[in-house]
DNA sequence: GATGAATGAGATTTCATTCAT
DNA sequence: AATGAATGAAATCTCATTCAT
């Protein structure tokens, strides 16, 4: 177990700071609106050394925080909302789990604005390419293939309706992800009379979002 | 009511062709990826012709598509969609025509293809545009506007829970699009052998979001 | 026949205009010290209008030049130099003739200074680059093919030794060319006292080529 | 006379490691195909070493190359090539010691394969910036001054016809390269069918260069 | 009104060279 | 003395837009 040698470290920074001011622009200008320069710039570097770091370019950065940042931080928070097992044996307890993922995961989005923000606003974009689409779809699909495993327990159990497990976790996916852009687009446009989303706390957000998706929009009583 | 000239027919006639092409383009390309030149050729124009018709150029072009397309559309869907007020005032009533909106717009996607393409992919791209943004977030509004009108009526006669009710469009729409766009990721990629969205006719697909939206996840029975 | 319209032979005079340019600034700087910006500033035309006549860029404009300046010349230059095939059936005929292409080819090139520069300078770089390699080799081959015809001819009639006839072709025009290039050479740095090559008319050049090569450097006298 | 010490002669390796890795770049890539990069890579320096030992980098490189391989070479083959100033008063022994000097030149550059290849595809490159050219030109006017020594001499004994000594030399050294040069281009395109030179033994070089140059092409018995 | 040639700002990427360690 | 990370000038190529015909 060798520690890392000072210049190692110091490397990890300077690719860490390339990534954050990469982050930042694209969040502001998109993947196609961004260029290399700015990042360069922001990131206080010199054009080049953004190669030296990342030879593929733009490419290379979005890849590379899209692993590492988005992807990580949602397996991360996946696997932490499920600490145990049998909670999901019962509605009421599945109900509890998944609020807390709902939650876990707005904090996170919270956390990492302008992840968020490039996330949701480009994520679908390399698809037009390809090679990246490929990619982008493996890293993905482990994060689906995460929040499967829960969602089934949860059907086995009688917890949850008898439904196809991976659509549900995009469901899932889907209406965090929905909902936190509609808070975004309210907080840019105060002028909205009208938000998108009830602003609030993590915990708001995650009521919500339960709430119409465990509960049902329809009124409670018409389930008697 | 003084009918259109010929003339006037004929220049409406053009501006749909290249709208349509420009919209094959989009789909095809992004919006970043697509080029004029290509819009112009697919249309059968000269590049200088487009610029006649929208001066504009290619955000004019996307504009107007998000306008008369997509937006367009939705509003035409949405409006009818909900021919009687009163089958909103009770839980079924309002299951129903809700079951009808989703399928509707289900529909509506699968007949235009490209459109819904773009509108996915690139619908959250302009906001990186300050000046775009307002304009797009002003005819989006307008949809939502529409939809706001029953979902307000269905809660106020208590066939749904008491929500904020554009949240709830918000959630309505994000849920028709994220499962449309799941549907296409798997059409796009035959080889997961997990689909994201259970693939389907427009009534299957509306009623897996009618559950999970309308009646919720959780088992049926734990609502007793 | 359909004469050529006015807007296509102005597209032909513009195009003539940038391989000048081209080939003005490939003769001065070489290939690689060639730049883009530089031919079209000299062209008069903007670097875009280059790369909408020749899409393919630097490479296109230096294959062109090597097609139609060069190749084509040369092909020209010994085809006319071998009116009668008659005149290859004795050794005196066959050395008036051969005599006759090597003055032509030097009064070629002088004619087309700069072409010529950029042929002996450059015409053996893109061996590096596999792709143009073989068109390149392509292009040689025709002239070369068309130079082995009399040679093989004055060959079969015993007015040449018996040789093999492509590389004597070879022999022939690489003396032409090493004449020249020694000639530029001394041109270029007067302070020489020593030429390289005699400085002299075209006839001065040939006479000198023609002696050594086909009469042979040794004294005449012993070959009695 | 003091002998290098130790340190020195380290250095002088170094220095020859460097040399032979940016032989080998430069013959595959060509001068401005190759970078340092590659050249410290191959050499297992670091990049900065190279300008410690050659503080003008790339250009220096080359210029040493061809100052010590090349031009050194050539220096010491012309030099070796005739030990007997008397064999030159006579047109045999005339054809004799030119006829080794050729092979011998043939052997020099089959043995050094890769400066070959670079001095034949690079050696005019520079000429196009002027202060590499005056350099250049300055060694290659000292291998020239070397073999116009025995040609004056065999033209004053009547050996080889009067004609201007140094144009003679280039015709010499032009030969030879052009010989070889045809020889790399078979070799490197084996399809096809018609060689541009008789790949052979140097001996079979030297016999073809030789009987062309000093015999001539003329069939021998045309001159009795 | 239709056209498409001309334009040039701007994007990505490379690489010779410097210099702090 | 050896190193290689940092640099930024410079190159190629793209494409939205203009405008003379």
């Amino acid at each position: 177990m060798n520690a890392p040698s000072r210049r190692e470290r110091e490397r990890q920074m300077r690719r860490q700071a390339m990534l954050a001011a990469a982050l930042a622009v694209f969040a502001e200008k998109g993947f196609d609106g961004a260029t290399v320069d700015e990042i360069a710039e922001r990131a206080e570097f010199g054009k080049g050394t953004i190669y030296n770091y990342f030879p593929d370019g733009k490419d290379a950065l979005f890849l590379a925080l899209l692993d590492e940042l988005v992807v990580g931080g949602l397996h991360r928070v996946i696997r932490d909302s499920f600490p145990d097992a049998d909670e999901l044996s019962t509605p009421a307890g599945a109900r509890t789990a998944f609020h807390r993922l709902i939650r876990s995961l707005v904090e996170h989005h919270r956390d990492e604005d302008d992840a968020l923000l490039m996330f949701l606003k480009e994520g679908h974009r390399m698809a037009f390419d390809a090679g990246k689409s490929a990619l982008l779809a493996e890293h993905f699909n482990a994060v689906f293939d995460a929040l499967v495993v829960p969602i089934e327990a949860a059907i086995a159990s009688g917890a949850l309706r008898p439904m196809p497990a991976r659509p549900v976790a995009h469901l899932l996916m889907g209406n965090v992800r929905g909902y936190l852009m509609a808070e975004l687009d309210a907080r840019c446009d105060p002028s909205a009379t009208l938000p998108a989303a009830p602003y609030g706390t993590p915990a708001d957000a995650a009521d919500f979002i339960t709430t119409a998706l465990f509960d049902g929009l329809l009124a409670s009583d018409s389930k008697a």
